[in-house]
DNA sequence: CTAAAAAGTGTTATATTATAACATTTGGAA
DNA sequence: TTCCAAATGTTATAATATAACACTTTTTAG
């Protein structure tokens, strides 16, 4: 991935979640944007009480520590703009990464490392095509739809 | 679903499942079968706990009820075999339903109904196909993939 | 046929993931 | 300012899953 810039990345999606946010007349809070950052620190999946740990890692002194309702209301909130996917074959959370300038809800494929937790993110539209198609073929009505691909990335092969 | 005689379903189904644990050197023991037959009762998707309500309600007098371990082994026993799928998008399980005469472990589309837990399930075959070829331009070696549609089923949308 | 090993099961306890319920605070709208 | 709705804090608990160890049954080796 020498194409990727993280710094960019970051900022990128920072600023688009503060616009989708208020677009939405959603708020964007300070303890939202922590669970997203610490989320868009790497592109790896982390699971609700890992990201509690690091919130507790860098709470302020003089306040009591968050507690799981805490992230699990960040998680929800960031899930329903669609800043974030759950890999639900691993009860695990990741910053979503593609451009949602055309998708905003897109079907994402998701590509996740067993060794390392990177997660790759492909938007699938013919897959997603031919899903709706299928369903549609007995009658089924597709309100959401996971795919998720678990692996190991090349960098954990090459290793 | 007129086309579908539920009980030559079960009888199949049981059929294929002594041989191939017969064919693997495992054993489907009377404990693992229940567990399989309380899946194939009806094509639904149901919790480990209610699996094992079910075994408790059928429990022979004079020995311990069944417990958690007991459900999640015979679970693990048939997932292993590919006998039965976990949703993973509600920590669930259902008895496979395809011909698995000539993909034994197929990838396997699960359309879920939200509303009465109703599961349909297809083979994809192109799908799969695209995943692989996809995960390849990037260099990621996919062990298990995971397809979900969730959604309304014809049944209850008619209603 | 027996002894040893392996596979399966029973049982208790506990780990992990997630939410309910209610009190308190905060930030705007009226 | 007062009130309301949204957000957060806090405690407790629900729901899902596994660890650990004892015991039994089945298989295998000699
Ligand atoms: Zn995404
Ligand atoms: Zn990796
Ligand atoms: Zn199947
Ligand atoms: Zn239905």
């Amino acid at each position: 991935m020498a194409e990727h810039n993280h710094n960019i990345c970051i900022e990128k999606s920072t600023q688009f979640a503060q616009e989708i946010a208020l677009s939405k007349g959603k708020k964007l809070t300070a303890q939202r944007l922590l669970v997203l950052n610490i989320l868009l620190s790497d592109h790896k999946a982390m699971g609700a009480y890992d990201i509690l740990d690091k919130m507790r890692d860098m709470h302020v002194e003089g306040q009591g520590k968050p507690q799981p309702p805490t992230v699990y209301r960040a998680l929800d909130f960031l899930l329903d703009l669609g800043l974030i996917h759950k890999v639900e074959s691993q009860n695990s959370f990741y910053a979503c990464m593609v451009d949602k300038s055309q998708d905003e809800h897109h079907l994402a494929q998701a590509f996740i490392c067993d060794e390392c937790g990177h997660v790759d993110e492909k938007i699938a539209r013919r897959g997603a095509q031919n899903l709706f198609e299928k369903a549609a073929s007995f009658g089924f009505k597709i309100n959401k739809v996971i795919v998720e691909c678990r692996g190991i990335c090349a960098t954990c092969q090459a290793i």
